[in-house]
DNA sequence: TGTCTATATGTTATCGTTAATCTTTCAAAT
DNA sequence: ATTTGAAAGATTAACGATAACATATAGACA
């Protein structure tokens, strides 16, 4: 059975005109007289006629979507900003495409691959390790991007990413000030710039008070990863020769709030916790947790950078650094005196 | 300045041989030999070809894209639930395009339009209202799809979705068979099928118990989603003439615990709670939390059937219904003696 | 009246790929 | 020696749309 889908060629020879004339007064092209468009439009939407994007795109060079990948879709901050990116680049006539790694980075460079041969008109990338050749790939094959949360070294890149080392100063000295002296660290994936920059501002901060790196107890990424998969974050909170913990982001603490507070550990009576809000910028910072955030929308600024990358591939690139906050969520205080 | 984009005919000028040879090379037909394939494809490789998949599918018919319409991604279940669409299409070598309604169902009609103008292969989709203009929409233009989470009235069409009913029912003589009497039951969106099945399972399931509707007060579910959105569920909890809540869902039920915790009423003690979980399939049923749930995974069995269904459009319609269960959180208990 | 210009539309070429059909070559089978 | 046919590849024609260019008509103006 051969498709009956409706073509340019079906609505012109109902309406007599060119299928040219037609392609144009879909488009409306400036170009026609008012009766001609109405008449054409009203032909192609009573045949039911929808463009095939495929061949439009093709022949205009120009597919109207957006690719963004990202790393796997189960983190909710991830989600809300693809939520908001979706929202923001529908405003522009864009369809968002989203490819996901799988938490396997070794596709970086196929769904790049994959983002090309669909023709996207650009890409929004969350890159999660420093490794440029994908990117190298990008530039190549001349394809606007945006980087998302995560600097990249040596790249001359639109970025858009908070800034972590502040975040991190700003937890060193919240909780230093507090008079804390040994501290949990619980990081996120090492080779991220996020969790570079955050551990580095960290250790500044507390440097400042006299303190240095042997006052704090780091777990490795992978371990954290792992304890969070396996619904066993309390085993990270051991050896207890701390008195205040640093995770990586919101959805460690969580679990790990309520993992204290199942040992009969009160927060922040006997352990303060800080954390960082991930990007989290739809909603005011969580209640609860006492957390470092920006209030800035990395989404929306970073589907603003793409859209004018795309409309001028020769710009300079730029580098939007988002300010970061404190919020006091009430789970830090001075360490109690027993310990 | 021209894109240098490489294409078929590049690579054929390079190599010798003519660009069908080259495209039937770098789509492994079989009737070539393999000295000639590995010398187009390393060509290929070399000077960095990458098909252009908007031609490809324009001819071919096929783009290897399908599309997955959702309400939004603010939802964790259904971003898990996409997650494992994705992995499964990969598998089977589709990219998956997520359209997103962003909460306003009167786009579903424009997202099937842009799913057929994009030219992809199938459709997911998630309906909330029982609105059948847009299947139609979709049987008319041939277009593969399969139904998910709900039920659709008057519809031949293939659908995976849980036994609502069932659902309902198991909980509402989980309930009574406690002893409970009075109910509150928190609704979802009332047009959908999930929350007239489930209601009604739950009528029915009490009935058994010599109970009828009167002893059931029902919240409406805009009431409860406002109340959600608001971060304000306590206020769903008055009047209290009840001993028991059946929240249509997981998200629901979680700040009310949090609510009556911090009223200092205890659960089970005082009041029972139980909910639904919404599809949630990747992992083990949440702790602490009584609900029915299906082991089953949606998505999964979903994209199985849409592969299918794209292979052979004249299979007949078929309906999966998912059997649920319920998992003991410990939030049920017989109601208090004083009440 | 004849040239000019703007408006409204038609003609043709092309985007990059794949499908369908055709040609050549060469060895096996009669 | 002739037929057969399979193998390897070339040629040609689409897919559906848009861009670039060409033409016809009508009124404006000299």
């Amino acid at each position: 059975m051969k498709s009956d889908r409706i073509t340019l060629k079906d609505v012109s020879k109902v309406c007599g005109y060119t299928v040219n004339t037609v392609s144009r007064a879909l488009r409306n092209d400036v170009k026609l007289p008012e009766s001609t468009r109405v008449l054409i439009q009203k032909t192609a939407q009573d045949l039911g006629y929808i463009r095939n994007s495929m061949a439009s795109s093709l022949r205009s060079g120009r597919s109207h979507i957006v690719a963004v990948i990202v790393n796997d879709l189960h983190n909710q901050h991830f989600c809300d900003l693809l939520n908001r990116m979706d929202q923001e680049l529908r405003k522009a006539d864009y369809n968002l495409m989203i490819l996901c790694m799988q938490l396997d980075n070794s596709l970086a460079e196929k769904m790049i691959h994959t983002a090309i041969s669909l023709g996207v008109d650009g890409i929004l990338y969350f890159p999660t390790f420093d490794q440029t050749p994908y990117l190298e790939y990008m530039v190549k094959n001349h394809m606007p991007f945006v980087l998302l949360d995560r600097r990249v070294n040596d790249m001359e890149a639109d970025t858009v990413r908070c800034d972590d080392c502040q975040g991190g100063l700003l937890a060193g000295r919240h909780l230093a000030s507090l008079g804390h002296r040994r501290f949990l660290f619980l990081s996120g994936i090492e080779t991220s710039s996020s969790q570079i920059d955050r551990l580095n501002g960290f250790y500044q901060a507390i440097q400042e008070y006299g303190l240095s790196e042997a006052d704090v107890r780091v777990v490795p990424g992978t371990e954290v990863e792992n304890a969070l998969a396996q619904n066993n974050v309390a085993e990270l909170l051991y050896p207890m020769d701390y008195t205040a913990i640093v995770s990586f982001r919101d959805e460690v603490s969580y679990p790990l709030m309520n993992a204290l507070g199942a040992r009969g550990i009160s927060i922040p009576g006997d352990v303060s916790i800080i954390s960082f809000d991930n990007l989290k910028a739809e909603n005011p910072p969580l209640p609860n947790l006492t957390s470092i955030y920006t209030d800035q929308n990395i989404a929306e600024i970073g589907v603003k950078m793409l859209l004018e990358r795309m409309d001028d591939l020769s710009l300079p690139p730029r580098n939007v650094i988002l300010p970061v906050k404190i919020f006091d969520g009430g789970t830090t205080s001075a360490p109690s005196q027993g310990k």
